[in-house]
DNA sequence: GGACCTTGCAA
DNA sequence: TATTGCAAGGTCC
């Protein structure tokens, strides 16, 4: 005998219950997910109450059953299951097939039956069962060895039932109640009883009598003479009632209980899932309960390291090993004031491991310099996860990761850059099934959030220890893979180093000047005071003008003016929809100037205002490596590839980013560097001449659009030129370039057109690059660099063409950003070299940004210009045009 | 307090 | 129904 609990449950039932018993909650896509959602709540439930060593879902099959062999009209009647509620049958399926749970269906069954049959093998196992429905008619299945779990209203109520339960509330014992179903018949099964007996009547004749067989039998002595009619006239029918009623315990199916134990979850499928059907609560719950159970396993922890001494005699051993695989805890400070806490290290080995909590004492600040030594002197390879985080705090020291090193986030980014996360909880959770716990997600969020110094010392070895060893078995793979794609320059000579580079942009942030700040910020404060009583004049109420809802209101429906387009939750009020009611109503301007002028305020006044350094009066932003699909570098917190220039009142806010004393920004950006791109990418011959004759790219294509001379462009042309010329690199349509220019499609459409006749290679590129997305399914750019473009295989259009956008787009977009960090590496390279003070401090995507002192400036000036147009020979030149200010503004 | 929406800033 | 990002305020749950 065994003391083993299973769990069985009834799929349709509880799928079924789910479904009425919750609104009809859908995902992004339309697609219904109540049924789903309520199911695995319950599921969630009642194995975290059971906690059962088997568990297994049962599911009806359309095909007809042994009972509809048996009697034709069984089930007549009943109303086929809704679309809704059927499109989320196959998804529940295939949710619980990555969780791991074993699924049982048969044709010529139905799931009662197969729930009945497991429930008796059990049983004869000496198992306890559970079975879980929201169907009374399994209550038949109670037994000591077997209770019933049905549930009530609504789908968090649960009631249990035991033989002595039923007796309770039916006052007959549990083998009778298919007597009692076989008299009352079931309207939903269509199972017949006898006609106008109803659970009082049937109650009081098996209470008397007992089974169907013994009210037939003795019908005589029942005292109804209406009744005794009755079941005389229906006794065939009866029989027949009772044996559909009742549940077959006897399917032949060959069945092995251990098959029923539950298997590990296939996480990155489970992931997949859970987001696709937006189950964010449940994705947390599982991915929580996962990391609870692990850790009730016995794991691999390193051991810590307490003492100089055995540090001493470990670091001799790192000295002549090969590989050492490390991860570091730090402040989560600013880079700046970044420092490490703790650090997990191990060799291939597994001998040199451990890990160290650096104290305030001497002998944790002689380990720390030991240990920085391995990472800045010895020649193993360092690998990582996060290595800018690493070079941060080595740099403000004034030292570097040696080579050489390697970061498996950059790999992972590198073979697969579209993942929305790089984060090692998700590495772990897609390469292996595991999870970890990261040091972001210890530390929590907002007003809760904790200092990484406070943390247990307990949890800081438990952290450690997973984390290095998820580092040290993922690194031959990542390395294999990166060989195998060929993205191993990319990645050894352009990314790895840029980690350096970034730190030290990160590390040297950007002088800001608080008081200009300040200015501005009351010239604001009572520009937005003026204009805002101007609105609620104009418009005759107070409301909020932030609110597009609010805001809706009052111009559609109060004003009455015509609403030009619609968003998913109400009237549009962007900028381009005012745009056009400009004429309609004075406060139209009035309300776009607003716009302006709280983005302003709210976005960079307040916002840089917040986050500028007052003691250092500077600006520290974070420089994201592994973000975008492209691999542009991002900038956040703040973000400072965003700072307004198009408008003067925008621009105005470059005043507040300044040079140190004695000190200059050289401001370099690349001229046209998409377009030159394209060129070489196309080989078009005219667009190749255009810019080899130096010419302007955007007037020499409108005169050739507009088939007219290049000194005869008017400005209008020319600007319509320039947005032919970036749609053509985001991948054009006629509807984009229409809504772009506000023109119709039909013009768009022959800008379009006479554009590809021009230049014949682009047409051929754009054409070339979808059919090789398509083969490949992915396209590359110059260095290698990577993207998967799925959705070009997609039978949804729109998403098709999308698909077919990106593998345009992606090349030219990517190998700007591959040059770009070329650049950035040689310069910082140069520059160090050079023993210059000056640095990079900042990256916009095509431009780069140098604070030198004065002395330095024409010579910094001259290396940049040179590295960076010597970063890569196109067919066409790469033009980099030179600034020199003493703040952002003037840089121009 | 978090997720999502709308809006708008940059290349 | 144009590419890549980050972030604000509002709204809903």
């Amino acid at each position: 005998m065994t003391n083993k609990k299973m769990l069985i449950i009834d799929g349709n039932s509880l799928v079924n219950r789910a479904f009425y018993a919750l609104p009809p909650l859908t995902n992004r896509e339309g697609m219904h997910t109540n049924g789903i959602y309520g199911f695995l709540t319950m599921l969630f439930k009642v194995q975290e109450e059971i906690m059962p060593d088997y568990i297994t879902v049962a599911f009806d099959l359309k095909a007809p059953t042994f009972r509809h062999k048996k009697y034709t009209d069984y089930k007549a009647g009943r109303k086929k299951m809704p679309e809704e509620l059927a499109e989320q049958i196959e998804p529940l399926k295939e949710i619980l097939d990555a969780l791991g749970i074993y699924r049982m269906e048969l044709e010529g069954f139905e799931a009662d039956d197969l729930i009945g049959t497991v429930a008796k093998i059990a049983e004869s196992d000496g198992c306890h069962t559970y079975i879980v429905s929201g169907d009374k008619d399994v209550l038949q299945l109670a037994s000591d060895k077997t209770t019933l779990m049905i549930t009530k209203k609504g789908i968090s109520n649960i009631e249990k039932y035991d033989p002595a339960r039923i007796v309770e509330d039916f006052e007959i014992p549990v083998e009778r109640m298919i007597d009692l179903k076989g008299l009352m018949g079931d309207k939903s099964d269509n199972i017949p009883g006898i006609p106008g007996v109803g659970i009082k009547t049937a109650t009081k004749l098996v209470k008397e009598f007992g089974s169907i067989e013994n009210i037939i039998n003795q019908q005589e002595a029942i005292s109804n003479k209406k009744l005794q009619e009755k079941v005389s006239e229906y006794q065939e029918q009866l029989i027949l009632s009772k044996k559909l009623a009742t549940i077959e315990t006897g399917v032949p199916i060959e069945l092995l209980l251990e098959e029923m134990t539950p298997k590990s979850m296939k996480h990155s499928k489970l992931l997949d899932l859970f987001r696709q059907y937006e189950f964010n609560t449940l994705l947390d719950k599982v991915l929580t309960d996962e990391r609870s159970n692990s850790a009730g396993k016995e794991k691999e922890l390193l051991s810590q390291i307490t003492s100089l001494e055995t540090l001493e005699k470990i670091s001799k051993q790192v000295e002549k090993g090969e590989n050492l695989y490390f991860y570091s805890l730090s402040n989560n400070e600013h880079a700046p004031n970044n420092e490490a806490v703790a650090i997990g290290f191990m060799l291939d080995n597994k001998e040199a491991s451990g890990w160290i909590h650096y104290k305030d004492d001497e002998e944790s600040l002689e380990m720390k310099r030991l240990i920085e030594k391995w990472l800045t002197e010895f020649n193993i390879t360092k690998i990582t996860h996060d290595l800018k985080k690493e070079s941060s705090y080595l740099m403000n020291k004034g030292k570097e990761v040696s080579e050489p090193y390697f970061d498996i986030m950059l790999a992972d980014y590198l073979i697969n850059p579209s993942k929305s996360s790089y984060q090692l909880v998700d590495m772990a959770a897609q390469y292996e099934g595991l999870e970890l716990e990261e040091p972001d997600e210890w530390l929590g969020k907002g007003k809760k959030k904790k200092q990484i110094q406070d943390m247990e010392e307990s949890k800081m070895a438990e952290l450690l220890s997973d984390t290095v060893y998820f580092i040290h078995r993922c690194y031959p793979t990542f390395k294999e893979k990166l060989k195998e794609e060929k993205l191993e320059e990319l990645y050894y000579q352009v990314e790895l180093p840029l980690t350096e580079v970034l730190a030290s942009m990160e590390k040297e942030g950007i002088g800001a000047d608080p008081q200009y700040l300040e200015i501005l910020r009351d010239k604001f404060d009572e520009n937005i005071r003026k204009n805002k009583a101007s609105i609620f004049e104009s418009a005759g109420v107070e409301f909020n003008i932030n609110s597009p809802k609010q805001l809706g209101e009052v111009l559609f429906e109060k004003l009455k003016l015509p609403p030009i387009k619609k968003t998913k939750t109400g009237f549009s009020t962007n900028a381009e929809v005012l745009e056009k009611l400009k004429e309609k109503h004075q406060v139209i301007p009035l309300i776009l100037e607003y716009r302006q002028l709280s983005k302003i305020k709210s976005t960079y006044i307040d916002g840089l205002g917040a986050i500028l350094n007052q003691e250092k009066e500077r600006i520290y932003s974070t420089f994201h490596q592994a973000t975008t699909a492209t691999g542009r570098i991002s900038s956040s917190e703040p973000n400072l590839q965003n700072i307004p220039v198009k408008t003067e009142t925008g621009r105005q806010l470059r005043k507040v980013f300044v040079a140190r004393r004695g000190y200059q920004f050289i401001d370099a950006d690349y001229s046209q560097i998409e377009l030159r791109i394209m060129a070489h990418l196309s080989n078009d011959e005219g667009m190749l001449k255009a810019f080899l004759e130096e010419s302007d790219i955007h007037t020499r294509t409108a005169a050739q659009i507009f088939n007219t001379l290049e000194e005869d462009v008017t400005s209008i042309m020319r600007s319509k030129a320039k947005a032919v010329n970036f749609g053509i690199i985001y991948g054009i349509s006629d509807y984009g370039l229409a809504t772009n220019l506000n023109i119709t499609r039909n013009e768009a459409q022959s800008y379009i057109q006479e554009y590809f006749e021009q230049y014949p290679g682009v047409k051929k590129y754009v054409n070339e690059m979808i059919q090789e997305g398509a083969k490949e399914g992915a396209v590359r750019t110059l260095m290698n660099r990577i993207r998967y473009i799925p959705e070009i295989h997609s039978k949804n259009f729109n998403q098709r063409s999308f698909g077919e956008r990106l593998a345009m787009n992606t090349p030219i977009q990517g190998t700007a950003a591959d040059i770009i960090k070329i650049a950035m590496v040689k310069v910082y390279k140069k520059l160090r070299e050079g023993g210059y003070k000056a640095k990079i401090i900042l990256q916009v995507h095509d431009e780069l940004i140098i604070e030198a002192p004065e002395e330095e400036v024409e010579e910094v000036s001259n290396i940049l210009k040179k590295e960076m147009e010597n970063t890569m020979t196109l067919k066409v030149p790469l033009k980099v045009d030179l600034s020199v200010a003493k703040n952002w503004y003037d840089a121009k």
